[in-house]
DNA sequence: ACCTGAACACCGTTCAAGT
DNA sequence: ACCTGAACACCGTTCAAGT
C-alpha cells in the first residue's frame, strides 16, 4: 500500500495528534515512531509532511499560542476593540439581543484591564497543555502566532502611554509570570504522602500533603493573587510616570 | 580493566558532569552513554551509582536548589537571622571590622525584604542553569533542598502574620515568577534577524531584532520591575489585612 | 564492590523502491 | 506526490562475566 489516491496524512492531523500525545503522556513520549503508530502509518511517512521533529514541535507550539485571545488589545485589521477573534465562545452571527448593557466610553480598553484579560486567556491556553510550556517559553522565534501576540501586547502598552523600554519589560515580566504558572501545578508538586514531611526537617510543612488535593483552587488562587498584585504594582508605577508631566 | 581498586566514579562526580553537560548542550544532550563517555567510562557503569536516569536528574536538580540562599528567613537551627549559609559570599570567619553600621531592630527580616532577597538568589541560582528549570519546576517532590526551601518561605510568611492560605499562595506565585524568569531569556527569544519582523504583520516589532543584543539588561530589568511590582502589590494586601484588626 | 561487553527494545532520519 | 521497509547511528537499561 504505497501512495494511496487520497492521502492518509496531513500536516494538521499530525500536529493535532502530536499535541494529544504530549498532553496525555508528556514531551518525552512524543517520538516520531510512536506518533506514526498512533496515526496508523509507518515512521518515515511523517517526513512527507514535516521536515524534522523540531519543526513539528514548533507547529504544535504555535497552534497552542493561537488559542490566546488578543481581542482586548484591539485588532490591527479594523475589527472593533473587544470583538471575537474566531475562537469558540463568541456570540453566534445573528444574535441581536443581549446588547452590551453599558458601553461606558468607546475607545481602547484601559491597559490594566486589557493586561488582566489577556493574562487569563494566555494562562488558560497554556495551562491546558503544560507539557509543552518549556518549548514555548523559549520565545516567539519565527512562529507567527507568538510574534502576533508580542506585537499586540507591546503595541497596546506603548499606545497607552508606556515608554517603549518599560513596555518591553512589562511584556517580559508578564510572560515570566504566566509561563511559570502554566509550567506546572504548585500544589501537585507536593507529594500527597504525609510521611514525606518529617516535622524535624520541615517544621512548617505539616499540612503540605493536603495540597495536591486542592490543586485547582490553590493554583488558581495563587495566579489571581499574583496577577492582581502585579497589576497594582504596575499601576503605581504608571501613576508615578504620568505625575511628573 | 574491571573493578579498579580505587573507584573511577562517584555519585558526586556523575551529578556534576551531568549538570555541566545540561548547561552546555541542553537537557536533550544528556544521555547516559554520552555522560559515561564524558567520564571516560562505559555506559552501564553509571548504574552502580544511580538507579535510573530520572534519579540522576533529581539529584542534579536538588544540587541546583541547594545553591539558593535561605538565610534571610532565619535558620531553624538557631543561627541568627541573616547569617551566611555556607554559600560563598559571606564574610571571612575572623573579620571584626565592618560591623553592621546600624542594626535598626533585632528580630526577623521584614517579610518584603526577605522575599526580595530570596527571589533574587533563587533566580540567579536557576538562571545559571536554565536548561534544567523545566524539571525543577515540577515541584519539590521528595528532594530535600526543595522541601527545605518551601518550608523556609512558608514558615517566614506565617510568622510574619500572613494567614496560612495566603502564605501558600505567595509561595506559589513567587515560584511562578522566578521559574518563569529563569526558564528562558525573553530578549533572546526574538531572532536578531530584522527580516523576521515584517511591518505588515507586526507593526510594533520594528526594533525587536535589537532585543537579543541587550539580553542581559532586558531580562534583568524585567525581573526587577516585576519583583518590585509584585512586592508592592503584596504589601498593599498585607496592609488591608492588618487594617481591620 | 565496581567495571566491562553483549544484548534488548527503543530512538530520529535517510533513502531506494513502489504506485 | 506519498507511502513503505531496510538501514544507520543513536537511546536507557539488564545481565552475565570479570577482578
Amino acid at each position: 500500500m504505497a501512495r494511496p489516491r487520497t492521502p492518509l496524512l496531513s500536516r494538521e492531523r499530525i500536529v493535532a495528534a502530536a499535541l494529544r500525545l504530549i498532553d496525555a503522556e508528556g514531551l518525552a513520549a512524543l517520538s516520531t515512531r510512536r506518533l506514526a503508530t498512533e496515526l496508523s502509518v509507518s515512521g518515515p511517512s511523517l517526513y512527507n509532511h514535516v521536515a524534522t521533529k523540531d519543526e513539528l514541535l514548533d507547529a504544535v507550539v504555535d497552534s497552542v499560542i493561537g488559542e490566546v485571545d488578543l481581542s482586548m488589545f484591539g485588532t490591527p485589521d479594523g475589527t472593533p476593540d473587544g470583538a471575537s477573534d474566531g475562537t469558540p465562545g463568541g456570540l453566534p452571527d445573528g444574535a441581536p439581543d443581549r446588547l452590551p448593557t453599558a458601553t461606558p466610553h468607546r475607545g481602547p480598553t484601559p491597559w490594566p484591564d486589557a493586561l488582566r484579560d489577556w493574562a487569563r486567556s494566555y494562562r488558560s491556553a497554556l495551562a491546558a497543555h503544560p507539557n509543552i510550556v518549556p518549548v514555548l517559553a523559549q520565545g516567539p522565534g519565527r512562529r507567527p502566532n507568538a510574534l502576533r501576540l508580542a506585537d499586540a501586547v507591546f503595541g497596546h502598552l506603548v499606545e497607552a502611554g508606556w515608554p517603549r523600554g518599560q513596555a518591553t519589560r512589562i511584556g517580559a515580566l508578564m510572560r515570566y509570570f504566566v509561563t511559570g504558572s502554566a509550567l506546572a501545578s504548585f500544589a501537585a508538586g507536593f507529594p500527597a504522602d504525609a510521611e514525606v514531611y518529617d516535622a524535624a526537617d520541615y517544621p512548617h510543612l505539616g499540612e503540605a500533603h493536603r495540597l495536591a488535593g486542592h490543586r485547582g483552587t490553590v493554583d488558581e488562587g495563587a495566579f489571581e493573587t499574583g496577577l492582581e498584585a502585579l497589576l497594582d504594582g504596575l499601576v503605581l508605577r504608571f501613576e508615578r510616570l504620568t505625575e511628573r508631566s
